[in-house]
DNA sequence: TGCACAAAGCTGTCCTACAGAATTAATGTA
DNA sequence: TACATTAATTCTGTAGGACAGCTTTGTGCA
């Protein structure tokens, strides 16, 4: 899980961690006393306070030191950059976690009509699945659950996460570890499940099946890096 | 050019610049190269690399290069206003989402220092509840079980969220329909639930305790608008 | 006390060096 | 020739040292 991780990336986490136990405006430790803290390089932690320069967390002044500048407005939430197996794990439990609700949600409430688009998007899904990898169809189907919710807010941040976390996907190598047709059989089984226990109004079901469904394309995915 | 501008401000400006003129994917040149094309160490021009990648700009992969990313994409979900009992319900589902699973993961993963953690929060919440609603303590009991989770990008989202929320609620009117014996009765059997679940590590039980909380929360708010 | 000045500390920048991953060129074999 | 294997090269990531220039702190003097 942390295996994948950079010094530079340790360098971040530890000291967003330290800052978020000081107050707003505080002085931090010195670079030098980081390295000590840390055990790395004055290169790694210097990359760390960039990133956090960055986003805006902290404010450096030469000959003076670096500055916790606590967050203003917390109106929008950012989809930092996927840098890392291990942020892309984390974005991964995020998905998991608005998903498996949309689709407790969507088994409460879709309409007639939804379940028809739901499984119509299902079926498009699979016939395009013999010619190529459907990547667009998959995030059809996806958002059509998310249709059945009935909550925009919900839909829209899932389906922005989504899209965040398929842009990485684009440009790693992409090399799926199974062929087409076991992928499609897995997709026949796991989407089928998920549309059965919609149709079944089982919000229980629907998101122990989706949880099922992401966290196996989870394991395939990382599995891969 | 302007007199402020560092070296990694030019590095930076620079880099954009010349990144703005190429394709989506494409390698850029290696750092030695920029270093020749800007005159600057390779030090200040990995500082404009490192403030790229931390805006999803560029991305680099260890012995091949740095590659130009583009597909600027949606990099923020918009904590939108809250302005009818609509928007406030369909934010406190999405907020049940990222908790409960929040609640799950911190039984999986909470250290001993987690639980600690934890528990002293919530004894800090029941000694100010005496007092007065102790909203500040409330949120900080919450803040602590995000950093069981041990998921920086799920508790940095659910706190943001959160903190949205109770800014609304603290612009209306806020007349709870409980005593004030009552409320802290309710929040230490429920939080006590809750702790009592991450302690013993189940997190089926964690994650169900903690939707009752906050589902007992919301009726709790919307019965009295 | 108040002020000037020296000292120490800090970030910003540059340099050199090397490990390790990824790519490319070279080489041997069928 | 075609191809698989190996070696050389390239590139990023990281380490450590050095110094300039700015800021803060401390000191001594009047």
């Amino acid at each position: 899980m942390s295996d994948g991780e950079s010094r530079s990336d340790s360098a971040y986490r530890q000291l967003r961690g330290y800052i978020d136990g000081v107050a707003t405006g505080e002085r931090l430790p010195s670079e030098t006393d980081f390295v000590q803290m840390f055990g790395m390089s004055r290169a790694s932690i210097r990359e760390g306070l960039t990133r956090l320069r960055t986003e805006g967390v902290v404010r450096s002044r030469k000959g003076s030191g670096s500055y916790a500048v606590r967050d203003q407005a917390p109106q929008m939430v950012r989809l930092s950059a996927i840098s890392s197996t291990r942020d892309l794990a984390e974005w991964h439990e995020v998905r998991l976690a608005l998903e498996s609700e949309v689709a407790a949600l969507a088994a409460d409430r879709r309409t007639e009509d939804d379940l028809a688009r739901l499984v119509r998007a299902q079926e498009t899904l699979m016939v395009r699945l013999i010619v190529d990898r459907a990547e667009r169809e998959d995030v059809a189907f996806h958002a059509a659950l998310a249709v059945c919710a009935h909550n925009s807010k919900l839909s829209d941040a899932l389906g922005r996460l989504t899209s965040h976390i398929f842009s990485w996907g684009n440009l790693s190598a992409q090399r799926s570890v199974l062929t087409a047709a076991e992928r499609r059989e897995l997709i026949a089984l796991e989407h089928g499940a998920i549309v059965d226990a919609v149709a079944a109004r089982d919000s229980d079901r629907a998101r122990a099946e989706l949880r099922r469904h992401l966290l196996n394309g989870r394991t395939r995915v990382l599995s891969n890096l």
